[in-house]
DNA sequence: TTCCAAAATTGACCACGGTCAATTAATTTC
DNA sequence: GAAATTAATTGACCGTGGTCAATTTTGGAA
């Protein structure tokens, strides 16, 4: 599975993740299918689970290959200077895991959890995403008293809050991007001690 | 549904509530059936389904009644003095949130996320955690730079963050307990501002 | 008491993810 | 190149959540 032996396996395998990526383009991650994608892959539903963990297993891999795609972007970018700066860099990321509902499931269902022993590919683009930001941070101005990882894990955590509460019905009068300025000042900008 | 007209109505579904506790206690939430709870409460399936937003419905019931439970008793509690009180007086929630990995995916999914218009009964107990966190902090010696309120939120979003983590096979090394205390120690006492 | 409209219940049926013994194809051995 | 071995594929089948037209029960109007 994770080396294909045979190079029908390959093929196979490709068929299906490009069937699967036609599918999404056209009506969604949330609509997809697994009998559609195999019927448009020409093989049989058998073969589906043959080469990935199930439909979980398959979402991992296009919406973790679409976040690793941001965060290849996100590297090239400057260190933020103001948390403006920070949000607005953020904020691609966030805008695409909280494109579709299920989306977000997905991904919170997998951030800090691999199914197993190995961890899967979401929960690596978020170790990747506090390395990416932690470097960003080493080179910003705001607090010190902390690790820029530690910094980083919070601004994911505040992340994740502000895309939950953009699904909640209750909490609609902020944006999620207001609503992350306000976090992440509290958090990198701290007026005063205790 | 909210409101039962008839009284076998109410009859039933608390036949139905009671066949589905007896299962959770035997079982666990995870291993809980829709099928199991209508043959023991002794109705049809559809029956079930007239009286519950499906099974996520009744899990929102039975696992909010649980957290209003515990929040029932930390209402009592006095406001922590320390971060070490303070984490003391969050862990049982959170280890009873992270008792099943299906327990913790509920949770997550219905955070921040009522279905439609009104807010859940998951989504609700997260807004009354926050209430009385701040309170808790609005007579606790951390940070006073910002509201009580926006300290719960980041406590709540460290919380989920500490839990989310815990189920990461990568990051076992610390237990939930100590990262939560790390977290909630740069959040509630800043050593220095940028 | 009888009849009616609304409410509650039923269970056959569907959708969809997932399994696995059997079959077919590829690779290796001699 | 035939036989044996290993890998890949198949599709009938299953578990489980969910739907809905048909049926039964209920409370009240006449």
């Amino acid at each position: 599975m994770s080396k294909p032996i045979q190079n029908r396996t390959r093929a196979t395998r490709a068929r299906l993740i490009e069937s699967a990526q036609g599918i999404i383009a056209a009506k969604g991650y949330g609509a997809l299918r697994v009998e559609d994608v195999v019927q448009t892959a020409g093989v049989a539903k058998g073969t589906f689970f043959a080469h990935f963990a199930g439909k979980d297993g398959l979402m991992e891999l296009m919406i973790g290959a679409q976040i690793n795609a941001f965060l290849d972007e996100a590297e090239t970018w400057p260190a933020p200077q103001t948390i403006d700066d920070l949000v607005s860099q953020i904020v691609p990321l966030i805008q695409f895991m909280t494109s579709e509902r299920y989306v977000f499931d997905v991904i919170l269902r997998h951030s800090g959890a691999a199914a197993r022993e190995e961890i899967g590919p979401i929960a690596q683009t978020f170790t990747r995403q506090v390395d990416v930001v932690a470097r960003w941070l080493s080179d910003s101005p705001f607090r010190k008293d902390i690790s820029g990882y530690l910094l980083a894990e919070g601004i994911q955590a505040f992340s994740v809050q502000a895309m939950a509460l953009h699904f909640c019905a209750i909490n609609n009068s902020e944006t999620m991007e207001d609503r992350l300025r306000i976090y992440l000042d509290a958090w990198l900008n701290p007026r005063l001690a205790s």
